[in-house]
DNA sequence: GTACTTGATGTGGTTGGACCACATCCTTTA
DNA sequence: TAAAGGATGTGGTCCAACCACATCAAGTAC
């Protein structure tokens, strides 16, 4: 049979195969955002392998963000292609953060690098800023410390979008759940939460008003000061993490 | 019983638990890079589910580069715990240009991004430049383009791996794949290969020297020039991707 | 006629059991 | 002593059945 010659030669598992089925369908555009693959049944039978194998390589398509697979019937049923990069990038650094192979501090001036270089090449008409202006008044009068936080970090996500380099922005939001998690347990560690939260709130208006006035180096500066001000306040020492000229 | 407790509520699929429980492990430090997860039929008794959710599981964190499966007998049989961040962020990407919801042209900028700001603050004592020079050598004398834009990937590789920060080593590795594809493919239109090859091999020892005379502004704008001159001469035309100011 | 009930259908989710290929270790045998 | 061959344990694959769920259509009561 065809697929043992190939499973012979290539040691290649048999999801595998169906992996890179998918993955043609997909290159091809056979199958598009929002469509959806055959039942899981069906799939098996097509390419002569067992539902086990199928269901495997959906759930390496669903970890890397690529499908979601829904029970029932009707529209939201089925196995559905969707384009979440962030679910893959985030599922991997919480993982490998957790075997202690990616340190924290280098998380974070990652991080730094790359909002500073988003916020310095921001378009000003992006409407990604326009969502960073209403996150900024919902902070101003939001008295819930977790809360502030996550607003915050949605705040800075915002920012990074608004460069319109989708792989950053994939890659800033992968950061997100390692960031809001730091930042919360950092939180214990601050003397005054709100005279903290009040000098947040000034430093994110002038990053805002440095991008409008398409000062990108000033806007760069102020994002990465405002960044490492706070991990220090908060007693972490990150790696100096300055993009500008040392 | 328990599980079905939590699974009811929470809507938590089977191997989802099974991936908590190892993360907890991982977290936990009970399982170690190196570290062998308990046979598959063990550890689906161990935690009362059947062996399919536990394989599903494992699935991913191989998808992840977290572990690695062997079969047989011996040291390398079994599920092996490793430290792939690469595997995952490279899949991810792969998998997310085939929906054709990550332009190219963003990758290229992002390469650009990481590796400007990576050999700004490399450190000259870095093993990892002392392999960029090697690879050098190497090009010196290739003749064969493949392999020349093979070495070409991991010299590059080395510079981002010379600043010491082990999430932008793992993006760059992730964006690896994807460089060299289109790097071997551009090369069909350039107008001649071996004068193009002589002023890359140029411009990389002008970068390592940069580097090695602490001028990492320097070493940043040659990179950025360098990578973006050769995209441009192939005929693709990227977004501009020089991080210096504007 | 309308509104409600009740199955039929099709989806992914889960399970247990069976068999295979493989790699090592250990016993048996020449 | 050294070679041959089973015993053991690993992941890889497949199958057949059942469950929970969501929708839809036919049937029923009013």
């Amino acid at each position: 049979m065809w697929s043992n010659h190939i499973k012979y030669h290539w040691r290649m598992r048999t999801h595998q195969l169906v992996l890179q089925w998918i993955e043609n369908q997909l290159s091809s555009g056979e199958l598009a955002l929002g469509g959806r693959l055959p039942a899981e049944r069906t799939l098996a039978e097509q390419l002569q392998v067992s539902r086990t194998s199928v269901r495997e390589a959906i759930r390496i398509l669903e970890a890397m963000g690529v499908v979601r697979a829904g029970v029932g019937s009707g529209p939201e049923a089925g196995t559905v292609v969707i384009a979440d990069p962030t679910a893959a990038l985030g599922s991997a650094l919480r993982l490998h953060v957790a075997t202690s192979h990616l340190p924290v501090a280098d998380i974070v001036q990652t991080r730094v690098l790359l909002e500073s270089w988003a916020v310095a090449r921001a378009r000003t008409d992006s409407p990604a800023l326009a969502e960073a202006a209403a996150l900024l008044e919902k902070m101003e009068a939001c008295p819930d410390t977790d809360e502030f936080l996550a607003l915050d970090v949605r705040f800075h996500l915002a920012l990074a979008e608004a460069a319109g380099n989708a792989v950053v922005s994939a890659m800033m939001g992968s950061l997100r759940e390692a960031i809001q998690s730091y930042a919360g347990k950092l939180t214990a560690n601050l003397p005054d939460w709100e005279a903290t939260a009040a000098r947040l709130r000034v430093e994110h208006r002038e990053i805002l008003a440095a991008i409008h006035q398409h000062d990108g180096g000033t806007a760069a500066g102020l994002v990465a000061a405002h960044i490492e001000g706070y991990y220090k306040e908060a007693g972490l020492g990150p790696k100096e993490s300055d993009p500008t000229r040392p």
